[in-house]
DNA sequence: GCCGTTTTCGGCCCGACTGTTTTCAGTCG
């Protein structure tokens, strides 16, 4: 099976870390790690690259010796610097480095004067106090590290960016209530609308730093204070979620939301870009010798440094500082440029409202159109339609149609594809629909090949519109099922098949980079609710958001056409 | 290890906070 993409950037990971705690030179580490960092953005499979003989160091970071690394991870699937590495730095190691507050020179100095290499060796330590007794640590140290310890086994990673929505309504305001806050800002990954988050970085304007960050550290949901500064600080929440707060001035605002908003590597591109301008970029605004050129806001900043402005969604070091400078950026799509939802179901079959509710509810959002697709016969967990129930639908759409001016239900059903290939619906039914939405509910372990081909082959059917939540993943709880999406894009884009970027928060699938791919081979694009509801129909801006992330605009994504248009796009 | 519109050598993003120090190293984002 071919090597992908991640398990690539786990390996460059993993040697930069132990290259790290074994002393190695900063920028050699620093140099892996930014390339573990580009192959986890590429929207290109590296393993078909390598394959190809494309030369892999005209990637922006990629050197000699790791395009060479790269091609011997996809040749042997392993990398034997690592494996000799590992000899005197034992993997283990790598959990400890986990742990926040240890990192690798004292991971380092516990290995070599304790010999601990495992969490469970390092918590004996700690209890027998042998830890203080190194340079460096301190009781205090050792107290911290048994927390870490404790609460590293409970606290989850990351989470899904509509649960920080629901956190960051309650957090705000909370810290509105103290008038000495002048402006206030959720920047970091939120802000880029990343699907899941890590932790909520909250940026304030306003007076008296003191006592907003008292103020902040006493929110009775804190559960611990990580650290408390004069403009920096940082809490647990008592949902497990971390927070920090950063106070600035005014005149510095833009500067502090543009650093803080990241990610790391956009930021670390622009300071590269501002030092060939011979002027310095931090968080405090963009500096030439003392002289503070810009940083009341962050169009300033981007205007000082000849560059449009970065819609946040875009700031990940993708390409989007040289399209940027050149003027080429994206004219993203936005919420209200979408004129129908094209995945949904009723109590036909496994959703709560009638037809008739639904169209009414899309009606309030302003939508053109919508299309109601019921599961088909063979996902029984669903109640999916058979052609009986399907026909009784289509005559019920067809006098709502009649009844309801203001809107036009299209007759949909999302139809499974099943193993072999055929989707599960008799033919002369499918050729009675508006659309098909396609969608894999079973066998999801399937070989790679066998994946793909099950799915290209039910693309080529001439009934095939859409092909729903196309990786079958579930954000923080399923991994996606293998399969060849640079195939599956490239298909779709041959075939005239849409590609659906499905908007419930822990799908969000099609993911960002194959978003962008899609544009790049020429797939269309839908994105849709798959709601069960009526409220469910307002999860739309979930998907708007990932398809910014993915570059996507208006053109590119169908449901933001008119009807006339859409049924031109549909009929095939 | 990577990179170059002053460079193929000599740089490499930058500042806040904490704990262990007694002027700073390590960690983090």
């Amino acid at each position: 099976m071919p090597v992908s993409n991640l398990q690539i950037e786990k390996i460059l990971d993993h040697y930069a870390d132990l290259l790290d705690i074994d002393g190695a030179n900063q920028f050699k580490v620093r140099a892996y790690k930014n390339a573990a960092r580009i192959v986890d953005g590429l929207s290109s499979n590296l393993s078909d690259l390598v394959l190809s003989g494309e030369d892999l160091t005209r990637i922006s970071g990629i050197g000699k010796d790791i395009a060479s690394d790269i091609r011997e991870i996809v040749e042997t699937e392993t990398l034997s610097k690592l494996l000799e590495l590992q000899e005197h730095v034992p993997e283990e190691l790598l959990r400890i480095l986990e742990l926040p507050g240890l990192g690798p020179k004292k991971v380092k100095s516990l290995y070599r004067e304790l010999g601990i290499t495992t969490i469970a060796e390092l918590k004996q330590n700690c209890e027998a106090g042998e830890i203080s007794k190194l340079s460096g640590f301190g009781k205090k140290s050792e107290k911290q590290i048994l927390e870490a310890i404790e609460k590293f086994s409970r606290r989850p990673d990351r989470f899904l960016l509509s649960t920080a929505r629901e956190l960051v309504e309650k957090l705000l305001q909370y810290l509105r209530q103290l008038p000495e806050i002048q402006e206030i800002q959720v920047a970091g990954s939120y802000r880029r609308a990343k699907s899941t988050v890590g932790d909520l970085d909250i940026l304030v304007a306003g007076e008296n730093r003191e006592k907003i960050m008292l103020h902040f550290v006493e929110n009775p949901e804190v559960e611990e204070i990580i650290s408390h500064g004069d403009t920096k600080s940082s809490v647990v929440l008592n949902t497990a979620i971390q927070v920090d707060l950063r106070v600035v001035d005014q005149s510095g605002f833009g500067a502090a939301l543009h650093y803080f908003t990241g990610s790391q590597a956009h930021n670390i591109a622009i300071r590269h870009l501002g030092l060939q301008q011979g002027v310095k970029v931090n968080e405090y605004g963009v500096f030439k010798q003392k002289e503070q050129l810009a940083g009341r806001t962050e169009q300033e900043i981007f205007d000082c440094l000849g560059l449009d402005y970065i819609d946040p969604e875009l700031r990940e070091n993708r390409g989007e500082v040289e399209a940027a400078r050149e003027n080429r950026l994206p004219g993203l799509i936005r919420p209200e440029d979408i004129k129908g939802d094209l995945h949904m179901h009723t109590s036909y079959s496994d959703g709560m409202h009638s037809i008739e509710q639904m169209a009414e509810a899309a009606v309030e959002l302003g939508y053109e159109y919508i299309a109601v697709t019921e599961h088909s016969q063979s996902l029984k967990v669903a109640r999916g339609l058979g052609p009986e129930k399907l026909k009784q639908q289509m005559q019920e759409i067809d006098r709502l149609n009649r009844e309801l001016p203001e809107i036009t239900v299209l007759k949909g059903l999302e139809v499974d594809i099943l193993q072999d290939g055929s989707l599960d619906m008799p033919e002369y039914i499918l050729r009675q629909l508006d659309l098909t939405v396609c969608a894999v509910h079973s066998k999801f372990n399937l070989s790679r090949e066998e994946q793909t081909e099950r799915i290209t082959t039910a693309m080529a059917n001439p009934n095939f519109n859409i092909l729903a939540h196309p990786s079958g993943r579930l954000l923080l709880s399923r991994d996606p099922y293998q399969v060849d999406m640079e195939s599956i894009v490239r298909a779709a884009a041959e075939k005239n098949v849409v590609l659906e970027l499905n908007s419930q928060p822990e799908r969000l699938d099609l993911d960002e980079f194959y978003c962008l791919r899609a544009k790049e081979l020429g797939a269309a694009v839908s994105i849709s609710t798959d709601s069960h509801n009526t409220p469910g129909l307002s999860l739309m801006h979930h998907g708007v958001h990932q398809a910014r992330r993915g570059w996507l605009e208006p053109r590119d994504v169908i449901n933001t056409r008119n009807l006339p248009e859409l049924k031109k796009i549909l009929q095939k």
